[in-house]
DNA sequence: GCTTGACCTTCCAGCGACTGAAAGGTCAAT
DNA sequence: ATTGACCTTTCAGTCGCTGGAAGGTCAAGC
């Protein structure tokens, strides 16, 4: 099959599967007689995975560790296990920070009136953190 | 002041001063007769607005948009609430997507063992998360 | 006055994870 | 034979820096 179709197939686009090639995350597939890539049905499930670690908000080096894992039969399921709780941990430090920022700015902008009058205490805020 | 000063004092790196003035965010200032960058305290207040806006997680768009906004006396605070309303909003998307990511591998981890042993629920989420 | 070392300068390259665009080749249908 | 959809490669751009190389400047110490 056709690059485009397993994008379709997997929700890969087409150029991010070239660049996943051309980094080494998936292997070269074979060419059709007119230098056309060729995917199989494994390829696309292969995407799929990839897809949906991406997705998980997995970095691709993480996809990679995972995606050997995958295909390795003997794997441990510790080695999963640790770096999915990485990222976990990695995503709850986010949240923590992006719930702290959002705190300070919902407190800056209930104290802006935002009429046409120049006074604003958002950017007081901004310009002097002292009294946030 | 030196850049190396200024970036002490305001705690934007003195590369990343350099940057900010490259791309326009910050005017350039005057130099030395050995031709350094001198900065002014005027110019130290500037980069910590900057400096406290980029860690709220403003882009640097909205920075330059909020710097204008506060060396505009004349400004109107709704533009200003305005920004920052948008960017919060942005803010609660991402903590939602990332709480919803962070439910999901919770899930999966859960359920693995985390040994030795090959079978893990992870990498099956992954490969096939019609169950998860 | 000379050296040392910390600072500064410019410019180019690279990060992560793509995405767009240019210039051209292939294929199936009409 | 032509159209138009698809494919190919390669390069450049996104965002917000950050690192490094190669070289200039400055103040202190000897």
């Amino acid at each position: 099959m056709n690059i485009g179709t397993a994008a379709a197939r997997s929700g890969v686009p087409a150029k991010t599967i070239r660049y996943y090639e051309g980094i080494g995350l998936i292997n070269k597939v074979g060419r059709t007689a007119g230098g056309y890539r060729d995917y199989s049905d494994i390829d696309v499930e292969t995407l799929k995975f990839i897809q949906r670690a991406r997705s998980l908000g997995f970095s691709v080096k993480d996809v990679a560790d995972l995606l050997a894992l995958w295909q390795d039969r003997d794997r441990a399921s510790s080695e999963v296990k640790r770096i999915a709780e990485g990222h976990v941990e990695a995503i709850g430090r986010k949240i923590v920070e992006l719930e702290e920022i959002r705190r300070t700015l919902e407190t800056l902008i209930h104290r802006c009136h935002g009429d046409d009058r120049p006074d604003c205490p958002i950017l007081e805020g901004l310009a002097h953190p002292c009294c946030s």
